[in-house]
DNA sequence: ACTGTCTACGTAGACAGACTATGTAATGGT
DNA sequence: ACCATTACATAGTCTGTCTACGTAGACAGT
């Protein structure tokens, strides 16, 4: 079956985009989903419909900024970059997602 | 900062609920409850409202069946306990939490 | 020129599921 | 009598991801 494809948990997908973003410096948002598709595999795949909605929050929370530009392909697009303060938000999201995937890591391991 | 606790994310609960009824084979609401928070050293905490109706979708899918029974304290409580498809399912869910984690894991741990 | 395809951004609406808050009822302690 | 605790349950809110759709410009082929 290779089509076993995963939804991504509710709250991560703020973790991937800032790790994404952090990684590459700056990205818009196709170079992003792309991204992160190639990283895991084809296991995640960022759908349109989550990925700029997410952005547009990130937007508001002032954990990124956003600018136009354009591609090597000629296109217009919008360029995103970390703030002091997503690289913050980053260091909270993954000590969360490890703390909390630590813990159900137990309950799975329990005998 | 003791005040640590984490939201449980969505669609995890139910993995933790099948999980800790593989255990412990017969409990009702209350004792799963306190058996996930026991066992994640109170990282994750299943509040009332989302144990619950999440009950209530497992007995409507046929992965638990419940009958109602007295406590020790003698007290009426609803007594779950895992069917084969809940057991079925649980290798699911442990199956895809794994194979998802290990690709955000991949994106966290990229350089 | 026209048409289709690709890239890229964006919105609308549906839906799942976890949360808060509240309500029920029965037990046991003071 | 009163109140806390156990235990189950529902209503309503909210977040966030999904599908589906729409916009627009660039480029290739005819």
């Amino acid at each position: 079956m290779p089509d076993a494809r995963d939804e991504i948990p509710p709250g991560t997908l703020y973790l991937l985009i800032l790790k994404t973003l952090a990684r590459n410096g700056e990205l818009h948002g196709f170079e992003i989903a792309n991204s992160i598709q190639q990283t895991t595999e084809d296991v995640l795949q960022v759908e349109e419909g989550s990925l700029y909605p997410a952005l547009q929050r990130m937007l508001i929370r002032g954990w990124v900024t956003a600018k136009w530009g354009t591609t090597a392909g000629n296109r217009r697009a919008r360029y995103y970059q970390l703030t002091p303060a997503g690289r913050k938000q980053l260091g909270v999201e993954i000590s969360q997602f490890e703390r909390v995937m630590g813990a159900i890591a137990r309950v799975i391991e329990a005998t």
